[in-house]
DNA sequence: CGAAGGTGTAAGCACTCGCTTACAACTAGT
DNA sequence: ACTAGTTGTAAGCGAGTGCTTACACCTTCG
């Protein structure tokens, strides 16, 4: 997997190997179910390094969450962003390896430490860029309930794998889930004002 | 918390108080971060008969979703099922104590041997109960995303206690959930019809 | 009564976890 | 070449995990 022979005395390539192994396992089986040993492991580096770089579990994960959420939502218009998240949600899983950035939260939410770090995340970065989506009073209520959604998905399809969700079309699910989203989105707060 | 002096050779209220612990416990902080020796301390007992009793950790945890399910859905109309479980998730959280049984999945499903359990139980009761709100061909799907929904805000809001959704006021939400699962569960197969 | 079996308990086994420490190996500056 | 500082490694600490075992207690029934 990795290409060199062997990695000799590079810091910067040390972290950024052991960051790629760690967003890795971070997504397939979260946070807690994830050991600092399998994460050296698969980084190929011994595990005392990573306290070194990272000086934590915790404070590793944070800095998977802000490479991969700014991979995601940076520089891309935020109208696409349902979307790109549903598609990711949709494809990425059943067949192997590749898991989406998401899965590791949604993998990992529940564990306290985990979730300190997810709450600043979501908030400043997914309720934001969803929230601009409409213009309604209660816009970042709104986008909470549209996120919630889409991780409740991905929670049904992706990390459960409860059938019939899981086994479905992905257009069919993004056909109702786009309704169900532009409905939620639409003005509602002034009942009638025309 | 127990009223009698000292409960003594009674295997049946045993067992019973093992189940009791073990459902806040698994509501509280989920499968994997509820040991076996905070049940069996919580329920006043010595955690060898956790084992006599219930033969594994998993057994244990399936025994109280079945409880709790049971509970939550036997004899009563599913047409209130979306809002009997958006009440619960709704006015669970914040405040002390009391957590709604479906906590214990929603913090649980990340853990491989939670989901196996967790798999069966939704869906043979919580996905056939709400599906019955539909006659669209696939009302099993658009069951499965009603649930989604319910869990990925449960999640948020409960579990994760991400703002502005967590301190939202319950009635707003459930007005928009509400509309929500009402246009998601409307015919759509067929296009026109009327 | 005295054996039988259900019920409760203390102790511990074998293992994994995040994290630390002591030290070796290499590189760079002078 | 010699030192100083950075990078890498092996070993292990202390705490905690699910689960098991050996044994004491209490009740019941022949």
């Amino acid at each position: 997997m990795t290409g060199g022979p062997r990695r000799k005395r590079d810091s910067a390539a040390t972290k950024e190997a052991l960051l790629q192994a760690a967003s890795a396992l971070f997504a397939e089986r979260g946070f807690s179910a994830t050991t600092v040993r399998d994460v050296a492991t698969r980084a190929g580096v011994n595990q005392a390094l990573l306290f070194r770089y990272f000086g934590s579990k915790q404070e590793l994960f944070a800095a998977v969450l802000d490479h991969n959420s700014t991979e995601l939502i940076a520089g891309q218009p935020p109208e696409g962003l349902p979307r790109r998240i549903l598609d990711g949600l949709l494809s990425a899983d059943q067949l192997s390896g590749e898991e989406h950035p998401i899965a590791a939260m949604l993998r990992s939410y529940s564990d306290e430490r985990a979730a300190h770090v997810l709450r600043e995340e979501l908030g400043a970065r997914y309720t934001a860029g969803l929230a601009e989506l409409t213009d309604a009073e209660d816009a970042e209520l709104r986008a909470d309930l549209v996120l919630a959604w889409l991780f409740g998905i991905g929670m049904v399809r992706s990390v459960l794998g409860k059938s019939p969700l899981a086994q479905a079309d992905p257009d069919a699910v993004a056909r109702h889930v786009t309704r169900g989203i532009s409905v939620l989105l639409e003005r509602t707060d002034l009942p009638d004002e025309r």
